[in-house]
RNA sequence: GGGGGCGUGGUGAAGUCUGGAGUUCACGCCGGCCUGUCAAGCCGGAGGUCGCGGGUUCAAAUCCCGUCGCUCCCGCCA
């Protein structure tokens, strides 16, 4: 902690050391332990805290200032480290050997009465928590976490200089650029009726300073999705952005395990073994239905097809005339009454399934199920052999087609495979995503943004659904850190693709022209990654949510209780804008005005 | 766009199913006592339009309808 004019150490960092100086600290008053004589103060400050002590003899403050603190009552004290009297000593502080004999306090700054306690104990409604984060960060959770944010940060920079990264910004008033999710709109007023986009990611960005020699870049980029919000999605996070030249897939995963490895060490202080494990996009949807699968445990799709090869029951023999599957897994022994096992069922049907078969191994090894009755004694032993049941497990079989047997077997996976309380960490790298996802109605839609390296062009021409392009997604117990690929360097390659994603050669001249023709000038081949901040601390820090680890984030409905944002602007700066208000707008507008809701 | 959960003094919860006086618990706040506590202790006090609107009823925190907010999920999103 540096020293300053108000304060020569930090509180938290007083150790036995110490005794006999005469030190100055500054901070809040955190708890306050009033016994008419003596008080104890805990000095809270960003270093930790550190017990005060007032009394009448050695503080000859007025009684009123001794008896006037309150909580959280910014102070300035002086006073002499000295060591606890005997048996008064506090193990559970670092600082616990020690405590300040007041000789002189001053109030900085006195506090009103808290919305809420800051005493980590006490569940605050989290809303009040984001109207009141200035005072939400002094509670340790908020502290920590943001210093926990701040050491990954620094963490990621180490790996990147170390390596001879570029740290180069990129603008955030962008033309729209095609990543998928909706844009972010900032209107311009010197042209109305043209709008920015804020940037999705600094995409073309980046591969241009690759086109312009840059060869290393990163960047801890902000970016902008106008999506709806998850317990892992806000409508702005922030990335650690980086690209090479001359670079294939191996030299980013390269990278990437060397920024994992600094991370963890740094917020965790554990080593990850490397190499990182590594699926295919196949593998993982076939084994955990997700091409995000949570690695923390097994419970893994097995394909049933064979068992019900020749079943009398529809529901099963139709899905697989039909060229679908019956999967199943294992839930293991999951103490599930009736009602809860129906639960499944809703939730497959949530999912998209027409059904969702479970049964329960009782102790004379027969299977208690709904539809126990409808299939032969062979289908039943070769269902308990395949998903090596045992007394007491559930067995969860869904049939349909693959994809959606596996979208919903995975989901099913992972609601009830959740470990709890298990801190291990399971990362993994998922490669070989395919071009396109096949959408329900058979059609293709691109499953990375076009100037992902697609592969053999001969397979992405004649069959564009088993195209193998070279993208690869970052993924720690079963979420996606982040994404990355091969981009394409060769435009001929680039119009190709944008052809078979049904984007015009006219479209594309007019969206990317610029970008294209760049791609002419001596291209490096290049590859890069993203990796998303947000989560990947909240996960290393056992958050449950993305909003605990950035300082000021926006409520699922995308405001901001704090600042009250987003919120109207006067309609003359609309008007500048070039911007009109549609009469169903304004309109509400009114109504709201009239009668103020909650 | 859809489904689930939640909304009760400043904070957190119980009460809601089965309607009967704003009832209870913990913390905080205010005042008093108290010179070795560390979630200090003891005594006293203040504080609520039960999110909002409507309906049913002799009577609504409680039942019904609507609405707003927060949250988790599906869709969407890499």
């Amino acid at each position: 902690m540096a020293t300053s004019l108000m304060k020569t150490i930090g509180a938290g960092e007083l150790r036995s050391d110490h005794v006999g100086e005469t030190v100055t600290l500054a901070g809040w008053v955190g708890r306050r332990r009033d016994h008419g004589g003596v008080i104890f103060v805990d000095l809270r400050d960003s270093s930790g805290i550190v017990q005060v002590v007032l009394n009448p003899e050695d503080s000859p403050a007025t009684e009123e200032t001794l008896h006037g603190l309150r909580t959280e009552y910014c102070v300035q004290i002086t006073g002499l480290v000295r060591p606890r009297p005997e048996g008064t000593v506090n193990d559970e502080l670092p600082t616990g050997a020690v405590e300040v004999v007041a000789a002189h306090l001053g109030v900085l700054s006195p506090s009103d009465a808290l919305p809420f306690q800051l005493d980590d104990r006490v569940e605050v409604d989290e809303t009040k928590r984001l109207q009141y984060r200035y005072l939400d960060m002094r509670r340790t959770r908020m502290a920590e976490n943001l210093r926990a944010r701040s050491r990954a940060i620094s963490a990621m920079r180490r790996v990147m200089e170390r390596d001879d990264f570029l740290e180069v910004e990129t603008p955030t008033l962008i033309a729209s650029t095609p990543e998928g999710a909706r844009d972010m709109l900032v209107p311009s007023r010197l042209r109305p009726g043209n709008f920015y986009a804020l940037p999705q990611s600094p995409q073309l960005f980046k591969q241009m300073l690759m086109i312009g020699g840059v060869e290393r870049y990163y960047q801890v980029a902000k970016c902008y999705r106008d999506e709806d919000f998850r317990a892992d999605r806000q409508i702005e996070f922030t990335q650690l952005d980086f690209e090479g030249s001359f670079w294939g897939q191996e030299d980013v995963l390269g990278t990437l395990e060397e920024i994992v490895v600094e991370v963890v060490k740094d917020l965790r202080g554990e080593t990850v073994e490397l190499p990182l494990h590594r699926m295919t996009y196949a593998e993982a949807m076939d084994k955990y239905g997700s091409d995000k699968p949570d690695l923390r445990f097994g419970m893994e799709i097995t394909d049933l097809s064979d068992v019900f090869a020749e079943t009398e029951f529809k529901a099963f023999g139709g899905a697989i005339e039909s060229g679908g599957t019956v999967r199943g897994i294992n839930g293991g022994n999951l103490g599930l009454s009736r009602s809860g096992l129906d639960g499944l069922v809703s939730r497959a049907q949530e999912l998209g399934a027409k059904g969702l078969v479970w049964m329960v191994v009782e102790e004379d090894g027969s299977l208690r199920s709904p539809v126990a009755k409808f299939l032969s004694d062979a289908e039943l032993s070769g269902l308990k052999s395949e998903l090596a049941a045992e007394t007491g497990d559930v067995l969860l079989i869904a049939a349909d087609e693959i994809q959606r047997v596996s979208h919903i077997l995975g989901q099913i996976r992972l609601d009830i495979g959740q470990p709890d309380g298990n801190d291990e960490l399971a990362f993994a790298f998922v490669v070989d995503f395919p071009v396109f996802e096949v959408n329900d109605d058979g059609s293709l839609s691109p499953a990375h943004h076009p100037f992902t390296d697609p592969g053999d062009i001969e397979t992405l021409v004649s069959t564009p659904e088993s195209a193998v392009s070279k993208a690869y997604d970052l993924v720690l117990n079963g979420t996606e850190l982040g994404s990355g690929s091969v981009r394409i360097h060769d435009p001929e390659v680039q119009a190709k693709v944008f052809e078979v994603m049904n984007i015009s050669a006219e479209e594309a001249e007019s969206r990317f022209g610029w970008f294209l023709e760049a791609l002419r000038y001596g291209t490096p081949p290049h590859a890069g990654f993203a990796i998303g901040i947000d989560r990947m601390v909240s996960i290393l820090r056992d958050e449950p949510n993305i909003r605990e680890i950035i300082p000021f984030p926006k409520t699922q409905s995308g405001a901001d209780p704090l600042t009250g944002s987003p919120s109207k602007v006067e309609e003359d700066q609309l008007f500048e804008l070039g911007i009109d208000v549609r009469t169903e707008v304004r309109a509400a507008w009114a109504e709201e005005a009239e009668s103020p809701t909650d």
